[in-house]
RNA sequence: GGCCCCGUCGUCCAGGGGUCCAGGACGCCGGCCUUUCAAGCCGGUAACGCGGGUUCGAAUCCCGUCGGGGCUACCA
């Protein structure tokens, strides 16, 4: 059977490094072992869901270089791959469950199900569904679903336990008593996260299931959707979280944690691709700076590591430094010269000869530009705002020693990187200072 | 609280009964190189959470404990 695997993002936000850290990591499998790689859309959501940022995700992914066999952008057998555009699926697969007995008609409101939630918890029971519609005759409850609002909660199927093997984290076992009949189609008609991610997972045949661990609970509830609906439940495999430099959970909150934030301080996709790899994954022994022809060839998922990583920023940026070194000086120079905004001719063939000097030297493509920029002012005919000026290089260098670079520059006859640095070097000697002032 | 997952240097990763008084990388510290910085090179710092087992032998297996994390919604 041929590997089928997916990543299913969620529109209502930036693409988060931890959803590029499972997109990367179902790739590798999928590529290792000649499969198929969907992207799927989780917009069941419809309110938070924004076409921005589906834009930015899939724009995030390609920049990484995962390109996907399946799924938005690029169609396939299964539609339009947005769950946005299944409800109607959905609704049948619910109305299957509620013919064959798999689910029930739910009357409890909201304001009930609180307070029997929180009694439960004081008097030390457990906090999931009573079960109390549960039994409600079908034809009852038929009759009243004309008239009242109702949920669907699916009847789990109590045969002591769901077993499972998780590829990354062994043998699991989950006690029934510790499940409950969850909702899968809430009283607006809209599904719920479990239900249509199951029920995609199901018809879109996906064979493995890789995803955070924060989801390793949930996995009972999607094996047990995709037993109603008749089918095999897919292969899992629970993927540790990322942690921020808090070892705290990564969050957007701690400000730098969208692909955007890295591609636009200039972070190369291939160090990009090389770190994130190396977050719950290594190719063994003591590699650690790889092509991704390499990591495809060696990557599985039973491989992966089973505890959370720490997304070390210090790293990234030794890394980025030596794909950055590696880089020809043409392409180091082309990759930093958008940063660099408008530049007239003469601009860029200055920046040019001066660009290998910041390349032996530099993180980040952002790092490089802000290096450079003061050779901007340095051509005559640029019509610079002062203000602007001001506010961008006292930051770096203070007036004085901006000013005087660009005068001693400006005399420089040949205009080639030997001889701009003979010549800075020469002012800063005479001048007594040092790079820093 | 309940259920579940995880515990090797500060961080990422290697090692999965002896070859480990634990290896690589980032960071940090020091040195060399260099008119400065960076890069490069050399060296140093630093870990098997703890307690019991099992075993001739445990970082590796088992139990407990402690610690961290996740889930516990008509969020995903």
């Amino acid at each position: 059977m041929s590997v089928r695997v997916r990543i299913a993002p969620s529109p209502t936000g930036s693409l988060h490094v931890g959803n590029v850290r499972a997109g990367l990591f179902n790739w590798l499998f999928a590529r290792h072992h000649g499969g198929t790689f969907i992207l799927r859309v989780d917009d069941t959501d419809t309110e938070r869901s924004e076409e921005r940022y589906l834009t930015e995700i899939l724009d995030g992914f390609r920049w990484l270089g995962l390109d996907w066999d399946e799924g938005v952008g690029v169609g396939g057998p299964h539609g339009t791959y947005r769950q946005s555009d299944r409800f109607g699926r959905y609704a049948e697969v619910t109305a299957g469950f509620l013919a064959g007995g798999h689910a029930y008609r739910c009357f409890c409101t909201p304001e009930d199900l609180d307070e029997r939630r929180s009694l439960a918890q004081k008097e030390g029971r457990p906090p999931g569904y009573d079960g109390r519609c549960a039994s409600i005759p079908a034809t009852e409850a038929e009759a009243r679903a004309a008239t009242e609002r109702f949920s669907v909660r699916l009847r789990f199927p109590r045969h002591g336990a769901t077993e499972f093997t998780d590829l990354i984290r062994g043998e699991m076992r989950f006690d029934d008593v510790t499940q409950d009949d969850f909702v899968i189609l809430r009283s607006s008609g809209v599904p719920t996260y479990h239900l249509a991610s199951a029920v995609d997972d199901v018809d879109y045949g996906i064979t493995h299931v890789a995803r955070g661990e924060d989801l390793l609970s949930s996995t009972p509830k999607h094996i047990a959707i995709a037993r109603a609906m008749g089918a095999e439940p897919a292969v899992y495999a629970h993927m540790p979280l990322l942690f921020g430099p808090d070892g705290r959970k990564l969050s957007k909150r701690q400000g730098d944690t969208s692909l955007q934030y890295f591609r636009e301080e200039g972070f190369l996709p291939e160090a990009m691709f090389n770190f994130m790899c190396l977050l719950g994954w290594s190719p063994g022994g003591d590699r650690e700076v790889f092509t991704a022809d390499e990591a495809v060839e060696l990557f599985d998922l039973v491989d992966v590591s089973k505890n959370p990583a720490v997304f070390d920023l210090k790293k990234l940026e030794w890394l980025n430094g030596e794909y950055i070194r590696r880089l020809e000086a043409d392409d180091f120079a082309g990759r930093v010269l958008p940063l660099l905004g408008e530049v007239t001719p003469t601009q860029e063939k200055a920046f040019r000869e001066l660009a290998p000097l910041v390349q032996e030297r530099t993180k980040r493509l952002g790092e490089a530009a802000d290096q450079v920029r003061f050779l901007l002012l340095a051509d005559g005919d640029l019509d610079y705002d002062e203000a602007s000026w001001e506010k961008q290089m006292t930051k770096e260098f203070s007036r004085p020693a901006v000013e005087g670079a660009l005068a001693v520059l400006g005399g420089v006859e040949d205009w080639s990187t030997g001889s701009i640095e003979a010549a800075l070097r020469a002012w800063m000697e005479a001048e007594g200072l040092s790079p820093r002032n």
